[in-house]
DNA sequence: ACCGGTAAGTACACAATGCTTACTTGTTGT
DNA sequence: ACAACAAGTAAGCATTGTGTACTTACCGGT
């Protein structure tokens, strides 16, 4: 992975996030070392740290891009056409956050392991002094979907903060073992995620024509 | 972290493994290195290779004793006294379960990470040439303890795989958001645990007297 | 059009690491 | 007692993260 165009001065920065985020996907992060990359971006290795204070620093900002995908892919889940949301399409979401979640796990394991492993720690000790990061609230979006849920008389009860910590645990597990390799005996990702959507759903106290109505087509 | 008594010869191996257990317990594990260890064990540096292949031999063995050791936690449930194993003790051990996992993931961070990592994904590669690893599956513990409720009566369906699949999912997703300082909005992660344990016993249609009666003591 | 200051990039150095290779030493079976 | 083999040593190589002192490109004010 050798540059051609040789950078134009400033253009530094962006171009090593560019590049460790390359690395992390091909599952070389930790094998990925900044010498490498100045000598890939045609530049010397010192230049590196007029941009960050060390490794860690440039890891923690993949780590940030990271979640931020993750929350675009969790927040573009919009109604088909022009139809104003409703019980049936907080179903639906359910089924693709998970799907989402899943597939992000399976295509950026490496990432995935950043953004949950030490590098992700940091970042959330970083919260106090940027609280742009607390934006980064995966339980929040979930929260919000189940009290969509109920507010259009989908569920039996009120689902309560508990509620939202076990399905929250359900998505993140799901992924986190599709990530890991785990053997789950049959069964692809994407109907394993629309399992645990399922069953999520269930545990709220769903009804079961609004689950039946928000799965995905085959 | 020096030796006192200069080590045995043949002694290496073992105090290697558990020289980097250590480590990898105060959290240092990505900065351990093998001539450091080597250093406070009063080796030559070169002395190493003769036991491990390279560094991740010696990472796959600690992860390997970390999954007997989780595995432990998970099967050392007996019954109180010698009443014979009931719905209640199934119920039981759920929660136990459950605790065990969240426990482990908090107090071994870095451990966990391990396992659930890189270097897990090796191990779980590994398992074709080594069958013995094949016992590793937390799943199959799952499974059992839910037969055993269903066995006993205290579900008003069979599990399938895929509430196994799901309630694998929860108990892993907690234990791996407690690893990895997600913000619970308070609450402790032993509630947290039992939070888990009761939803899931809950999504499996577990009568509520059984589950009750199962449920730890304050 | 010059020119001086500042940010970006370079050159070089240092200590540390993973791992290899060639050597020495301890142990053990016959 | 001694050969053979396993365990450990010494020294070296390429590579890494990071610090320090340097040069160079660029931009605003005159």
């Amino acid at each position: 992975m050798s540059q051609a165009i040789p950078l134009k001065r400033g253009d530094l920065r962006d171009a090593l996030i560019d590049y460790a985020r390359n690395e992390t996907d091909c599952g070389c992060i930790d094998s990925m070392s900044l010498r490498a990359a100045a000598r890939d971006l045609g530049v010397s290795s010192g230049a590196v740290y007029r941009h960050f204070e060390d490794k860690d620093a440039l890891l923690k900002e993949v780590v940030h891009q990271g979640f931020l995908e993750l929350r675009e892919a969790f927040f573009a889940i919009r109604p088909e056409g022009d139809r104003a949301p409703d019980a049936t399409h907080a179903a639906r979401r359910a089924f693709t956050m998970n799907r989402a979640f899943v597939k992000f796990a399976q295509n950026h394991p490496s990432l995935w392991r950043m953004m949950f492993g030490r590098i992700g720690v940091m970042c959330r000790e970083d919260q106090v002094k940027d609280p742009e990061m607390m934006r980064y609230t995966i339980m929040d979006a979930v929260h919000h979907n189940a009290l969509d849920l109920w507010h259009h008389g989908a569920l039996d009860r009120e689902p309560d903060l508990s509620d939202i910590r076990f399905i929250w645990s359900a998505i993140h597990g799901a992924a986190d073992l599709a990530q890991s390799g785990a053997r789950y005996d049959g069964g692809d990702l994407v109907s394993v995620a629309d399992q645990t959507a399922e069953r999520s759903l269930r545990a709220l106290g769903c009804r079961r024509n609004v689950i039946e109505a928000g799965r995905p087509g085959t």
